[in-house]
DNA sequence: CGTCGGTCGTAC
DNA sequence: GACGTACGACCGACGT
């Protein structure tokens, strides 16, 4: 409001004025204007964002000195009782603003805003009477509302102040002008207009300049009604005679009651400091990490307030110290215990009994080689349960303490008896989309504290997550996917990272500089063509380039920020005809590759092993599939020729060979499965090429008479239907008009009418239930899918298509990685990577002819469905030179 | 000098 | 807005 330049004189008073917040009324606004923010817990909060930096902008700009919130309560009003249909046009409220109101009086105590309700009042009531008294004692008020019914209360010491009109504020003159009556004839006014949101239904006929005018001439509607006959426009004459009791009830309606039974207490309502405390819990829950960072900043708090202010709910512990034996001691004791290995050392906590708080336990690094054999000992053999967050990091931190054969059996052991509670993985499927599981996170979100300040209460919070992090009663549903494949699958991920993969640094060496060269070359042309030096890796800079200077033709798509797109879909289109787009591409695969793979990969060899050894995160996409990183081993080039020489730097050693196995069309089959389509699934029992299958239904060729043009938009038209498609995806996926995709797209579920029926059903209980599940119980939260904004709505729904289907692929995958993983047991081959359909092996040559049947056989075999599971299975020096194998 | 959103490109 | 799921490099705007 600072930058109101012209402060109006209330404002220049704030700190003695009142200012009256109409609550729900900014609460609809921002709900219907702002756009529909989702936190990455999948909950609403544009509303409560909306509101949040309104109040903190008053509050900081404005500095009033007097403020209160003013909210309805639920229950009849007056208003009810005198017009049934009032507020009838009032949809419920929309669930996803009712879950924000929590939220909202949070906030508002989180500033020490008082919430003033009254049962049986409107807010509307509540502000009209306090509005009263205050001016009756010479003491200004500022109403904070957008809407109009409002402006009746201002007078001399009131005024009405909107913050969704860029802070407008309406003092008498201010009313007169924008509504051409006085404030003390905005009821009259609205009595003609109506107002359809509260469902006034004011004078059939009467807009806006007609009630203006007969207000400005007659005064008010009594008066106009009195002298009806006196206006000369027909239309609004017989309004006025035809309406008269539907005009006097609007006007009682549209009256805002200045007498309601509440009194003003000023001194409650004085302006308090924020309590910082409540608004870090508070804005971190939400993730208003922004208004957090400038509200802290505001305070002087430069530094994050000390963390033990933080706890709202502090971890109680009684902390001890012990040897390992009588750790061990204790936790032979307990039914649940916490555990926690880090570089550090160890941390435990058990219960205390009820009502006591948690003992917790604390060894230093330097115990680790004699206790660890003692914690594996009481793993493998005891009964506790034990809880943990990341049991794969658990497990790797033990490591340099025993073999990983024993770290690993004493694991499993527990596994197989269910006595591992791993609150991340539990997180994971309770919430898959939200970004983070770590502990940290966890203690945030779960327990409103930012960290623990000592290890052994980092492992009585440990204890304390275990209750909400669970899955029991409605949860249940998770267990299977829990016990049978994101548990038991955790030895088997540790074991891949633990193995790594060889690659071959000198031949990456020698493509660093080809690539080098090259790359240079096609800059220089590139910058030559455009008659200037500039960043051809800045698609800002080339658009300018190519689209400005150059005056190339322009594409229709264009940047969120603006710039016209200089995407491979648009250059592949322009190179034709100009040999910089081609150039363009050229380079850019080229210093991708570089970039990305091969000066990235070489570096990341860890020196003990020679080897590179990726990370599996378990609990990262919404969908149940794995995901690789540091580096991501699951997006190595194979498409291109240069890029499967990257492929062919990830070798076998000397006398070993790689072995990769891949699942065909694995989502098309869980499709034919899922649908339980006739054409499908003839066409996977007779083991058809799908592909063929589909052009020869959706162009209506012969098999014969198929070309590979065909074949490649049919293969479009099968990988669309997995993804939810859409006319307008398939049609800028193949290059063609959006009508004709639309007809590939009728034709498919013509043929495939199963398909169809299958996708609707789907959609169908998504929106009932808010979720889709995959085969193996996985669930992913939809919160979208009956939003009213059509673009967040095709999203949930088209997630909604390919979530069960990539989902089950993914559980299934895993399932055959933990089969596998136990039947390498004793033998020389080893698991090296899984890329979603697609797991790679080393295994010494003489041993390829029995390990390729094995894991074709439990792969194919991992579950009966419909259809067969083909796996391709094929042998060779490196990951790209490898040859099929066939059963012999 | 770090952070963060946008754009682009790699995989399945 | 715009067919699903990821990771990560680079740029450039922004705040320190």
């Amino acid at each position: 409001m600072s930058t109101t330049a012209s402060s109006p004189a209330p404002l220049a008073q704030a700190a003695e004025s009142l200012f009256l917040i109409d609550t729900m009324g900014y609460i609809f606004r921002a709900y219907h204007a702002l756009p529909p923010l989702t936190n990455s817990k999948g909950m609403r909060t544009h509303a409560v964002l909306g509101f949040t930096n309104m109040l903190r902008k008053l509050l900081v700009d404005v500095q009033p000195g007097y403020i209160a919130a003013v909210m309805d309560t639920s229950g009849p009003t007056f208003r009810d009782e005198a017009y049934a249909a009032y507020k009838a046009n009032r949809t419920a409220m929309p669930e996803d603003l009712a879950a924000q109101l929590p939220y909202i009086r949070r906030v508002l105590e989180a500033f020490r805003v008082p919430i003033l309700e009254y049962q049986g009042f409107e807010a509307d009531d509540v502000i009209g009477t306090l509005a009263r008294q205050s001016a009756e004692r010479q003491h200004a008020a500022v109403i904070v509302s957008s809407d109009k019914d409002m402006l009746q209360l201002v007078n001399d010491h009131v005024c009405v102040l909107n913050p969704t009109k860029g802070d407008l504020l309406c003092d008498a003159q201010k009313v007169e002008e924008i509504t051409g009556v006085q404030p003390s004839q905005i009821a009259d006014l609205l009595a003609l207009l109506g107002d359809s949101i509260d469902n006034i239904p004011g004078a059939p006929g009467i807009g806006k300049v007609g009630a203006r005018d007969l207000i400005q001439r007659f005064g008010s509607v009594e008066a106009a009604l009195e002298h009806a006959a006196e206006v000369e426009g027909k239309r609004y004459r017989e309004s006025l005679q035809n309406n008269r009791e539907q005009i006097l009830l609007s006007k009682q309606l549209a009256t805002i009651d200045t007498h309601a039974p509440v009194d003003l207490d000023l001194d409650q309502l004085r302006r308090r400091q924020p309590d910082l405390q409540l608004c870090q819990v508070l804005f971190r829950e939400l993730e208003f990490s922004t208004i957090l960072k400038s509200l802290l900043a505001s305070h002087g708090e430069t530094e994050p307030t000390p963390e033990a202010e933080l706890f709202t709910a502090k971890v109680e512990c009684d902390e001890r110290s012990a040897s390992p034996t009588e750790l061990l001691a204790m936790l032979r004791g307990a039914a649940e215990v916490a555990i926690i290995a880090s570089q550090n050392g160890f941390s435990a906590a058990i219960s205390g009994g009820e009502g006591k708080p948690a003992i917790a336990v604390s060894l230093a690094a330097a115990q680790a080689p004699e206790f660890v054999p003692l914690l594996l000992n009481e793993i493998s053999h005891g009964k506790q349960r034990w809880i943990v967050c990341d049991l794969k990091g658990f497990m790797r931190a033990l490591l340099p303490f025993a073999t990983a054969a024993q770290v690993e059996a004493a694991v499993e052991a527990a596994v197989q008896q269910r006595r591992w509670h791993d609150l991340q993985l539990c997180s994971y499927l309770l919430e898959p989309t939200q970004s983070s599981h770590e502990l940290a996170a966890l203690w945030q979100r779960r327990l409103g504290c930012a960290a623990a300040q000592s290890p052994a209460e980092e492992a009585a919070g440990l204890l304390q997550l275990a209750g909400p992090l669970t899955l029991d009663g409605e949860h249940s549903g998770l267990r299977r996917a829990y016990d049978e494949l994101d548990l038991p699958l955790i030895p088997v991920l540790l074991s891949l990272e633990e193995t790594g993969v060889l690659v071959n640094p000198s031949e990456l060496g020698a493509m660093s500089h080809e690539l080098e060269q090259q790359a240079a070359a096609l800059e220089r042309q590139i910058q030559e063509a455009a008659g200037e030096v500039f960043n051809v890796n800045s698609p800002q800079q080339l658009a300018r380039i190519l689209f400005e200077k150059l005056g190339l033709p322009q594409p229709q798509k264009r940047g969120k920020s603006k710039a016209p797109s200089t995407a491979v879909d648009i250059l592949e289109e322009l190179a034709p005809a100009y040999p910089i787009a081609g150039q363009v591409l050229e380079y850019r695969q080229l210093s991708k590759l570089k970039s990305t793979y091969v000066d990235v990969l070489p570096q990341l060899i860890r020196p003990a092993t020679g080897r590179l050894h990726t990370t599996f995160s378990q609990v990262t996409t919404a969908t149940g599939r794995l995901s690789s990183n540091s580096p991501n081993l699951q997006n190595i080039p194979i498409r291109t020729e240069a890029g499967r020489r990257i492929r062919a730097a990830f070798c076998a050693p000397p006398g070993s060979v790689l072995l990769a196995a891949d699942y065909s069309q694995i989502e098309l089959r869980l499709l034919a499965h899922f649908s339980q389509d006739t054409l499908l699934l003839a066409a996977f029992q007779k083991g058809l090429d799908i592909h063929r299958l589909t052009a020869a239904e959706v162009f209506g060729v012969p098999p014969m008479m198929i070309t590979d043009e065909h074949r490649r938009r049919a293969k479009a038209v099968n990988f669309g239907i997995v993804y939810g498609l859409s006319a307008f995806g398939l049609s800028r996926q193949l290059g063609i008009p959006q009508s004709e995709a639309a007809s590939f797209i009728k034709r498919y579920f013509e043929r495939y009418s199963g398909v169809q029926a299958y996708l609707q059903e789907t959609l169908r209980q998504a929106r009932e239930r808010g979720a889709v599940e995959t085969l193996f119980g996985r669930v992913r939260p939809l919160p979208d899918i009956n939003s009213r904004n059509a673009a967040l709505r095709g999203f949930a729904e088209r997630t909604a298509v390919n979530t069960p289907l990539q989902g089950t692929a993914a559980d299934l995958m895993k399932l055959a990685m933990i089969r596998i993983h136990h039947k390498l047991r004793g033998t020389p081959a080893r698991m090296l990577l899984q890329v979603h359909d697609e797991l790679v092996f080393e295994t010494p040559r003489t041993f390829a002819a029995e390990l390729a049947p094995l894991v074709q056989r439990e792969m194919e075999q991992v579950y009966q469905l419909s259809v067969p599971l083909t796996v391709d299975v094929s042998v060779g020096p490196n990951w790209r030179d490898t040859e099929e194998w066939k059963p012999s």
